[in-house]
DNA sequence: TGATTGGTGGGAAATAGTGGGAAAAAATAG
DNA sequence: CTATTTTTTCCCACTATTTCCCACCAATCA
């Protein structure tokens, strides 16, 4: 399980640091980077990779509009990126562009994957959905158990 | 059951007391610190977490905005802590600019987990939500038998 | 008052992160 | 096709941060 939120500076080779705590997570030194949904990257282990894309292309079909939308925007980008001896991964450029990263970077485990912001866009991000998200929380909070009685 | 309301401050490495009276309710010296609603941190329990969290995973996913919102905020800043020999957690950097931790701080027992503030953030959320609070106390007061008889 | 527990500060070792040189590979020009 | 330049990759050295540990102070209790 990866979590943790991280601040870290795209270096002037277009290296990124990965926190050791997660590398220390993750199998091996190769991950999946492509496009996320809001503006960010999402970076995926190899096996969590191959079944989120299995799940993607199964459950949707080459004759969908929506299909070939999200196959367009995140099966098609991804590529493996290595993770250099210092723990750093280089971005290729056109990923870079996709998620406005300029220097600093906000790196968000999410459980499965990670997460990467540009962190002017990350606190937009956080702002602009306050309300939404209280209304989620709240939401939720009537959903689920949170205490496990 | 933690309760208790403290004032400690962060010391020059980032560190925080743990109350020793929350610390013996406690099993294992490992915690689990993330992001509160408020500008506060929350400490779970590694086992209260591991049942929010999986409550959350199963309940959302990573294509719905919703979903997006609440583990961006509760489950990705997540980071497991360690409470070190002498009762001290060190909260790492963008949680702690997140709560705005200066030096003081409140440490709050809530029952299954702990609330970690900083004391002027504190002192003014108390002071702005006066009236919303004697609102929700009226309201509840309706609902519930204070008196079990 | 001496012993035990709760809390504070800080030195030193280990680990994590940063920058950048140099070799290798790839792209471009002649 | 070769020479030159640019880009990428690999590696090493340096710096910063974190962790571990111990010594000390303050309060409580016997």
């Amino acid at each position: 399980m990866i979590t943790g939120e991280y601040r870290y500076s795209l270096d002037e080779k277009g290296r990124l640091m990965i926190p050791s705590k997660m590398r220390a997570e993750i199998a091996g030194n190769v991950m999946i980077l492509t496009r996320g949904v809001d503006r960010c990257l999402w970076i995926f282990p190899t096996d969590e990779w191959k079944s989120i894309s299995a799940n993607i292309l199964e459950s949707t079909s080459l004759f969908q509009e929506k299909a070939r939308l999200i196959q367009r925007r995140i099966i098609a980008p991804a590529q493996e990126a290595e993770i250099d001896k210092s723990g750093r991964m280089s971005i290729p450029q056109t990923l870079r562009e996709y998620a406005h990263l300029k220097k600093e970077c906000i790196v968000l485990g999410m459980l499965r994957y990670v997460e990467i912001w540009d962190e002017e866009t990350y606190m937009r991000y956080l702002e602009s959905t306050e309300d939404s998200f209280k209304e989620a929380a709240e939401e939720l909070g009537g959903k689920i158990n949170w205490w496990h009685s």
